[in-house]
RNA sequence: GGAGGGGUGUCGGAGCGGUUACGAGCUCGCCUGCAGAGCGAGUCCACAUGGGUUCGAAUCCCAUCCCCUCCUCCA
């Protein structure tokens, strides 16, 4: 096992050795939720591994600074509002009340920022005028395009070539320049809210308001950038090109670590397969414990049925395993806690192996190692006890104070 | 075309170099007025294919075949 954390790459499609920031905290983007609906087990997963993923580098000692955004300028919140005849903004904030519960709820508590973009349209304007000022950009029709002729590196993350991407074009017009090329102002849809910019009163594309927010917290590069892996094209492709386009630092980001999908039926989780499944539900009927150790308990890189009787045996067998809790408490061996967390991280170590951590926690509370051996009782609730805070999963019984 | 994940006994599903995982189903037995539940035993030690490394591979390496997911918006 080699030393140290190895992640899976997406830009370099490999694992690498993770190399901390030469100074400064580790700065950790993950793309959030568009607030048109409540928070689905799909949401969930995602949004409880990069929390996982981030506890477990502040474990081994780095300072993270952990952010999300929340979309709440778009179409379908539009229409949900509409539907439900309230007003856009007032719907927003109540969806986004709504996923800060469920956040709260799924122990998702690593966020130092959740960050709505709506909020960052001054960023976003000045991005735009930046890039037409460069010649990046250009108008047709009334809307602000990426030029994606003038940036050399598209496609870099998909793997794959421009004339492979214009297989799969996006934003049809035939205004634009080039079938790859992506909007990132356009003119408000009818009915819609207007945002006021030097281009006429309007919307800012999908893919700048991620950059906005990034390049105002993070600067002109940070360390991971996650999100599930249906964005990688053309979502990430985009913000790389608008970042690199903009200030030549590449990589704009060091590590893309794309998460895999939830799915039901055979097909992704999605509002408009119809097969949603909400975090609310999932989280009333088995508990936040539960729920985290079935997602924890599927490798973050794989697609995975949802499977409602794989959960419900979780929460059984959480609660058979919290009948006879182990007491954290005095009198651990310093030497046996160390080694038994050494093992754990050489578990995590391994792009991030958590089904394979939380199997070892699970049989550590049964008070047995990874081989088999016999764990004293408080060996194991003091390594336990540093575990939980890892996985975001009670193992043990803290002693109350 | 690209990327990711897989191919294990009837089915589901572990396994990460060396003791039959386990669960469900099925079969038989015990129990029972019958059925079910429960208990016990069994379901011939299975791992896509072909090579290789090794004393030893489902587990590592190489090649091949097949399956699933994703690539408009989407976590």
């Amino acid at each position: 096992m080699p030393e140290g954390l190895v992640l899976f790459n997406t830009l370099t499609a490999g694992k690498e050795s993770f190399l901390p920031p030469e100074e400064g905290p580790v700065k950790v983007f993950s793309c959030g939720p568009t607030v048109q609906d409540y928070m689905h087990a799909g949401h969930a997963r995602t949004y409880v591994f990069y929390d996982t993923m981030v506890r477990y580098l502040r474990h081994l000692g780095h300072r993270v600074e952990f952010l999300m955004n929340i979309t709440d300028i778009d179409e379908s919140i539009e229409a949900a509002a509409e539907r439900a005849g309230v007003k856009a903004a007032d719907y927003a904030s109540a969806r986004i009340e709504a996923y800060r519960r469920d956040m709260d709820g799924l122990g998702i508590s690593t966020l130092s920022g959740f960050v709505r973009v709506s909020e960052y349209v001054p960023q976003m304007i000045r991005l735009t005028a930046a890039l037409l000022e460069r010649g990046y950009a250009y108008m047709a029709d009334g809307i602000v395009y990426f030029d994606t002729a003038r940036y050399p590196h598209l496609g870099q993350l998909a793997h794959q070539s421009r004339a492979e991407l214009k297989l799969r074009p996006i934003e049809l017009s035939e205004h634009k320049k080039d079938l790859l090329d992506f909007s990132l102002w356009r003119p408000a849809p009818s009915g819609g809210a207007r945002m006021e910019s030097p281009w006429g009163e309007g919307w800012p594309g999908w893919h700048i308001q991620d950059t906005a927010v990034t390049s105002t917290h993070f600067g002109q590069r940070y360390d991971i950038h996650g999100g599930a892996h249906e964005l990688i094209y053309p979502h990430h492709e985009a913000e790389i090109a608008q970042a690199e386009a903009l200030t030549g630092v590449r990589p704009f980001v060091r590590y893309w670590v794309h998460c895999g999908l939830v799915k039901k039926g055979g097909r992704k989780m999605s509002k408009s397969e119809g097969n949603i499944v909400y975090a609310k539900d999932i989280l009333s009927r088995y508990g936040a414990d539960a729920v985290r150790l079935y997602m924890l308990s599927h490798h973050y890189r794989e697609d995975f049925e949802f499977d409602e009787g794989e959960l419900a045996r979780k929460k059984e067998a959480y609660a058979s395993m919290r009948e006879r809790p182990l007491k954290a408490g005095e009198g651990a061996d310093a030497g046996a806690v160390e080694r038994l967390l050494s093992r754990f991280r050489g578990l995590m170590n391994d792009d991030f192996d958590s089904p394979r951590a939380v199997d070892f926690a699970v049989r550590l509370a049964g008070r047995v190692d990874g081989d088999g051996r016999e764990v004293r009782a408080e060996d194991a609730a003091a390594a336990l006890s540093v575990i939980s805070g890892v996985l975001g999963v009670n193992f043990v019984e803290e002693r109350s104070l």
